[in-house]
DNA sequence: CGATCTGTTGACGGCAGTCAAGTCAAGTGG
DNA sequence: CCACTTGACTTGACTGCCGTCAACAGATCG
C-alpha cells in the first residue's frame, strides 16, 4: 500500500470494478472494458474535515466523485456572509464542467475520499462517451431539482421547519448507508457531522437559532439529542411533517 | 396565416432558420439540415399572462423553448405558501427531461410564445443528436449556477438587497432585448411585468415588504419609479452594489 | 492548566411579517 | 355618464420571529 498524504494520494484505484460507488457513480455509465480505461486516469485523494477541495473563482484542477464522506459547496458574499448551496454524499459528482472557474468553493465536511479525474482527461472522456454525458445530464437535472427544494426552504419555511428539513435529509442519507435494504419503521439514529454554524449557513439562519430549534424539536419529541452530535428520530414521518 | 387560439396554436414555425432564437436556443446546436427536420416536429403555442403552461406533479405533454415573453416556475407548499424557483426568458428551455412528472408548475408571467416539441419527439431527437444533448447539459449547468445565486439571495440577503437584485436582473434582461449591442452607461428604463405578489414569491418576502423596499430604493435615488410598472435605473452599477 | 474552539443560554432589539384601512385603475352594467 | 365592483397597490400601526450581543459551559489539546 502506498503512503497516503492528505489531498495528495495519487494511487490508482486498485479495481474500479469493486469500488463502492461503481454501481451508481458517474462510472456506472461505463461498460467493464471502459472502466478499465477509466482506472488509468482516475486517482483517489483524501481530505481531512475542514480542508478546502476547490477554491471559489479559481480554475479547478480536477473533477471527482465522492467515495466516502461529505462535501459542502459554499458561496461567499463580499462582507463575509455565506451560504452553503449544496451538500455532496457518496456517488455524487463534484465539479463544474465547461466553465473556466468554479462558481463555488468546496470543502470537506468530514474526512472524505474522492475519486478524481484531471480536467482534460475527464472532458475528453465525456466527449467520447455518450452514456457518461447522459448520466451527467440526468445527475445535473436531479441536482437542480434539489436546489429548487432548498429555494423553497430558504424563501418560505420557518426556522423550525428548516432545521427539521435538514435533519430529515441527514437521517435519510444515513439510512442509505445501511445495506439492510429496508426502511426502518421506528428509530433512526445518526451522527450530525456538521457544526452548528455550518447547519446555519445551509439553512439561512444564525447558529443560535439552529441551537434553539434543535432544542424545540427535542422538547416536542420529534427528535432526541444524545450529546451534541447523536440524533435519534423516533418517527421519520413525524419529522417529515415538521419539515413542512 | 392560421388562426391562433391561446395555448393551442399548432402551426409549424414557417422557417426555423429565421426564428429569433435560432442563434441561441436549444436549436442552435443543430445544423441547417437538422433544423429542417426540427421544424417538422416543432409547433408554436401562445399563452396569455397568468395562464398555466405546466401543472405541478403532472406528466408534462411537451418541452419548449421560450420565443417571446416570460415564464415563472413555482413550487407550492401544502398550506399555500409558494416560492418561484425560476424565471425563463427568450431562448430558455422549459421542461424536465427524464422525469415522469414536472417538479414545478410553469405559468406565463406575460403574453408568451413557446416553440414546443412533443415529449417523445424531443427525447428521440435528444438521443440521436449529441450536440443537442451537449447544449442542454451546458444550459442545465448554467441554470444550476443561477439557482445557487438565488439560494445565496434567499438565505443571506436583506429585503432591500433582494429587491435590488431582482430589479438588476430585470434591467439586464430588458437591456438584452435591445439590439444596440452596447451596454448603456447611464439610464436604463424598463417595465416590470411581475405583480408585487409575484416579486415577493420570487424573493421570499411579503408583497408589503416589496412595496416598502421599492420605495426605499426610490428614496435613495437608486431607482426611479414612474407609475407602478415603469422603472428607471440611473446607474446599473449603483443598483448592483445595492444588491450585495 | 490555560488557550481555544464549539456549543448553550439569556436578554434585548430590529427587520420583516401581520393585520387592517384606504387608494387607485380598469372594467361592468344600469 | 356615473354608481358599483374588482383586483392590484399603498400606507400605517403593531407584533413577533429571528438576529445580535454577551456571558458562560464543555471539550480538546499542548
Amino acid at each position: 500500500m502506498s503512503i497516503v498524504r492528505n489531498g495528495d494520494d495519487r494511487s490508482v484505484p486498485e479495481r474500479c470494478s469493486t469500488c463502492v460507488i461503481r454501481q451508481s457513480g458517474i462510472c456506472s455509465a461505463l461498460s467493464g472494458e471502459e472502466v478499465t480505461r477509466l482506472s488509468r486516469i482516475a486517482h483517489h485523494r483524501t481530505f481531512e474535515a475542514g480542508q478546502t477541495i476547490l477554491s471559489h473563482e479559481e480554475k479547478p484542477a480536477f473533477f471527482g466523485a465522492i467515495v466516502k464522506g461529505m462535501v459542502k459547496l459554499t458561496k461567499p458574499m463580499l462582507d463575509g456572509r455565506q451560504q452553503i448551496v449544496g451538500l455532496l454524499f457518496p456517488t455524487d459528482f463534484l465539479g463544474r464542467p465547461f466553465s473556466r472557474s468554479s462558481p463555488f468553493s468546496a470543502e470537506a465536511a468530514t474526512p472524505t475520499m474522492l475519486c478524481c479525474f484531471r480536467h482534460a482527461d475527464f472532458e475528453a472522456m465525456l466527449a467520447s462517451n455518450l452514456d457518461m454525458k447522459q448520466h451527467l445530464l440526468e445527475r445535473t437535472l436531479d441536482t437542480l431539482d434539489t436546489a429548487h427544494e432548498w429555494m423553497l426552504l430558504l424563501g418560505r419555511k420557518t426556522a423550525e421547519e428548516r432545521v427539521a428539513s435538514l435533519l430529515h435529509l441527514l437521517a435519510t442519507k444515513a439510512t442509505l448507508g445501511d445495506t439492510t435494504g429496508k426502511t426502518p419503521r421506528d428509530g433512526v439514529s445518526f451522527e450530525v457531522h456538521l457544526r452548528r454554524q455550518e447547519m446555519a449557513d445551509f439553512l439561512g439562519l444564525t447558529y443560535e437559532t439552529v441551537i434553539r430549534q434543535i432544542g424545540a424539536l427535542d422538547t416536542r419529541g420529534i427528535i432526541r439529542m444524545d450529546g451534541r452530535r447523536k440524533v435519534t428520530v423516533p418517527s421519520l414521518e413525524a419529522l417529515r411533517l415538521a419539515s413542512g
